[in-house]
DNA sequence: TTAGTGAGTATTTAATTGATTGTTCACTAC
DNA sequence: GTAGTGAACAATCAATTAAATACTCACTAA
C-alpha cells in the first residue's frame, strides 16, 4: 500500500522534529515540508496531530512491550527472576527514556492528557505479559494463587509506582531501584507456595 | 506566648481564605486584613505565604497521621487487620479532601512542589506508623520477615500509589479500594509466617 | 478516482502591557 | 524592645492583543 508508505514517512518526520524540538513546538506544516508536501495533504493520512503523536507513543510503547515480552518467555530465567527483572525492565526503560529523550517524554505526557487510551492500551498489554508470567509460574509450581486476574492486578498495582513517569522526577534512580527489588521480594513471598 | 497566639490567629484566617478561594488566590492582605493587622506586620510572624500554607498543610497531615496512629494502636484488630485497614484509610482520607475540600487539595499540591520536605515529613512519619504495626505483628507471631526497615518501606511503596493524589484522579474510588484490597491480600500473604 | 494544493477560518499560542501582590524597610507609638 | 504601620520595589498575574497554527474545503492535475 502506498498509503502504508506515506504514513511511515510522516511518522518518521514527526520523529525527528519531536526528538529536536518536542511535541508542542513542532508543526504540522514543518513535517509536511519534511515530507516535502502541503499541511493540507498531510490530513489525508492522519486525521490530526493528536493521530501523529498517538501512533509514535503506541509505536514506542510496543517497542518496551517487546523487551517485556522477551523477558517472560526467555528460558533461561526462573518466574522468580522473570518477576523481578520485569519490573526493574519497566523502570529502567521508562527511566531512561526520561533521561536520554526527554523531548519524546513530553510526548508521552501530552498523550496522558490528550490519549488516555493509548496509555491504557499499554496498561492492558503488560497486564497481559504479567498474566503470561504468572501462569507460567503457576503451572511450574513456583507461584500459588486463586485468582489469576486479582493477582496480576495486583502485582501491576503494586509496582505502578516503579515506572510512573512524575515519580521518576520525585526519587533518584539507585532508590528507585532499591525499592522496586524490596517490593518484588515482598511480592514474590507472597506468590510462593506454602511449604 | 502571644506570638504563638498570633500565629494561630492567622492560620486560622488564611485556613479559611483558602477553604474558600483557594491558596493562590487569598492575599496576604486579605488575610491580614482578616486578623486586624497590616500585610506588614503579618511578616512578623511568618516568614512567607509559604510558611503559612507548610504551617495549615501539616496540620492537615498530624490529623491523618493521629487517625492511623489510632488504628494502630487499636487493640481490636489483627495486624493483619489493621495493614489493609492502614491503606484503605489513607485512601479513603485521601479521596474524601480531594472530593469535600478540593480547595484545600489545591494547598497540598502547591505545597508538594514548593515544601517537599512538608510531604517527606508526612511519608516519615506514616512509615514510623508502619513500622510499629509490623513491629507488633511480629511479637505477636503473625508476621515474619527479615529487616525491618526493607519490609516497611517495600509495604509503603507498595500501597504509595493509593493516596497519591494523581492517582484519585485517573481511577475510580471504587477501583482504588477494589486494588488497594487485592495488594493488601498479597502483601499479608507474603508477611505470614510459613506454616 | 487519487494525490495534491492554496486560500480561508477558527482556535491556540505568544507578547505586551498594566494591575496585583509578596516582601522589605525605614519609621512611629508605646 | 515590641507591635505596628505606610510607602516603595520587584516579582507575579490578568487582560488584551497580535501572531501562529491546526484544520477544512473547494478546487486542480493526472
Amino acid at each position: 500500500m502506498k498509503n502504508y508508505e506515506k504514513q511511515q514517512q510522516i511518522l518518521k518526520a514527526a520523529e525527528s522534529r519531536f526528538n529536536v524540538y518536542g511535541y508542542q513546538k513542532t508543526t504540522i506544516a514543518e513535517v509536511a515540508g519534511d515530507c516535502a508536501m502541503s499541511a493540507a495533504n498531510l490530513y489525508r493520512y492522519f486525521d490530526n496531530k493528536s493521530a501523529i503523536g498517538a501512533a509514535l507513543a503506541t509505536q514506542c510503547l510496543a517497542e518496551n512491550e517487546s523487551l517485556l515480552a522477551e523477558l517472560v518467555h526467555d528460558d533461561n530465567l526462573s518466574s522468580s527472576e522473570k518477576l523481578t527483572a520485569f519490573t526493574m525492565k519497566q523502570l529502567h526503560y521508562t527511566y531512561d527514556y526520561f533521561e536520554s529523550a526527554p523531548k519524546l517524554a513530553e510526548l508521552v505526557e501530552v498523550m496522558a492528557t490528550q490519549r488516555p487510551d493509548v496509555i491504557e492500551t499499554h496498561r492492558q498489554h503488560t497486564l497481559v505479559l504479567l498474566e503470561q508470567l504468572l501462569i507460567e509460574g503457576q503451572q511450574s509450581g513456583e507461584f500459588v494463587f486463586d485468582d489469576l486476574m486479582e493477582t496480576r492486578e495486583a502485582v501491576q498495582f503494586a509496582t505502578l509506582l516503579f515506572y510512573f513517569p512524575l515519580t521518576m522526577s520525585l526519587f533518584p534512580l539507585a532508590v528507585l531501584e532499591q525499592k522496586a527489588t524490596r517490593v518484588c521480594q515482598l511480592l514474590l513471598r507472597g506468590l510462593k507456595p506454602i511449604s
